[in-house]
DNA sequence: AGCGTGGTGTTCGGGTTCGGTAAGGACGCG
DNA sequence: CGCGTCCTTACCGAACCCGAACACCACGCT
């Protein structure tokens, strides 16, 4: 098992799911540590210095968030990739405090779960220094979870930026509602919903004409490319 | 039957119900290779490497999670999707125990099915760059669904991308109207209108000069080759 | 060359689909 | 209980597709 990828350590204490995730994970060329708890798992990032790391919410000593919240209050930054069982959870993590980069929810496919390590890694290891997508007065700081237009900050909810940093970090490219749900909201909605045109909306609102967000009639939506 | 889109693998015993999915599948432009058993099924994925297979759970000789495991457990990874019959058997097949990458629950309408492939695919696909179907001065982009000629974007409404998209992914090839209906529009059924015309018409216009679409008298159109 | 026929180019209005938007209910949080 | 946020629904205007009708062109025949 060579691991070119790097190293997933993975905080589970369901067997039929890690056992899935190695195998998935291993198979896309990363190596996986298996952790069951919270006490292990501290330990097990200082020492290993995993590229990501996999938390599961609910563990039989307490909650991934816990594990999450130490790291950072170390000082220790790592990409972390939160599993939810719940949909009411995604809220709690998602927040500002704890820092998590992305989540899942189960029952969740292993495919996308491996789609999003990848993403993560990738953010990640891009260039240091301030992340941010710029259109543009526009930027958007993920690290922070902050939006500037014209340099005065301006408060987005959650879901908005969410969704604002999908299509920002991949200007030009155009998503289809099914893929912006999937990617903003962690679920994918394949009934005919106007939720996102909403929050479309609502982002236009704030950003007046700044918004580089266009649409693509009978598609979705992309954002402006910078030329 | 060619496939543009790749091949997907059927395997469900059902006739009405593949019927209907080959007719959805090769319209949006995939190929399609139907399997109703449990035995043929693994043989056909290593005879034929479809880019996904589509699995019925309830078969008479056996259950789809049978060749999922069989796939896995010989390091095939090639993305499944299931077909569900109850809602119970969700859970059982997504991620907890088996490794599917998606499922629909029957009844399903095929558009959702079509969508569900289209996404379970990109999610395989590794990160692609930009595919630009050019000709001299025109430029079509897939991700962002642009068009650029001489350097300067026109806009296209979404049928007239798609056919051009048709036309110029294959230059030479002639193409007769109920194809074009087919594979632009997603839809077989055809009378004998003169729709295509119409959108050629309008492709010429915002084109000029530069259009490659030429015409087949008696049979349909083509991309101009370039060579 | 003239002419006829079948196929194609083009125009245009009706009907439909699609996206913007506003209003209201559900939910969690303080 | 008030507040903020999210999601749904319904309505409306605009963009767009389609089909028909008519003009035009290519080709073959006399």
């Amino acid at each position: 098992m060579d691991q070119t990828r790097g190293l997933v350590l993975v905080v589970e204490d369901e067997p039929a799911i890690s056992d899935l995730v190695r195998r998935y994970l291993t198979a896309a060329g990363f190596g996986v540590h298996l952790e069951t708890r919270v006490a292990g798992a501290l330990e097990a990032v200082r020492r290993l210095r995993p590229a990501v790391v996999l938390l599961d919410v609910g563990l039989p000593d307490g909650e991934g968030t816990e594990v999450c919240r130490a790291m950072r209050d170390a000082g220790d930054w790592t990409p972390v990739l939160f599993v939810t069982a719940r949909d009411d959870e995604v809220e709690r993590v998602l927040g500002l405090e704890l820092g998590a980069d992305d989540y899942v929810t189960k029952p969740f496919s292993p495919r996308e779960l491996v789609a999003r390590v990848k993403t993560v890694i990738r953010r990640s290891s891009a260039p240091i220094g301030p992340k941010v997508a710029r259109d543009g007065d526009v930027a958007l700081d993920p690290g922070s979870r902050t939006l500037t237009v014209d340099g005065e900050v301006r408060h987005l909810t959650t879901t908005e930026f969410n969704l604002l940093e999908v299509l920002m970090t991949a200007p030009g490219k155009v998503f289809d509602r099914a893929e912006l749900m999937s990617r903003a909201w962690g679920q994918a909605d394949y009934g005919s919903s106007r939720t996102v045109d909403v929050h479309v909306a609502q982002l236009r609102a704030k950003l007046g004409d700044h918004c580089p967000v266009e649409t693509v009639r009978g598609i979705g939506y992309r954002a402006r490319k910078r030329t």
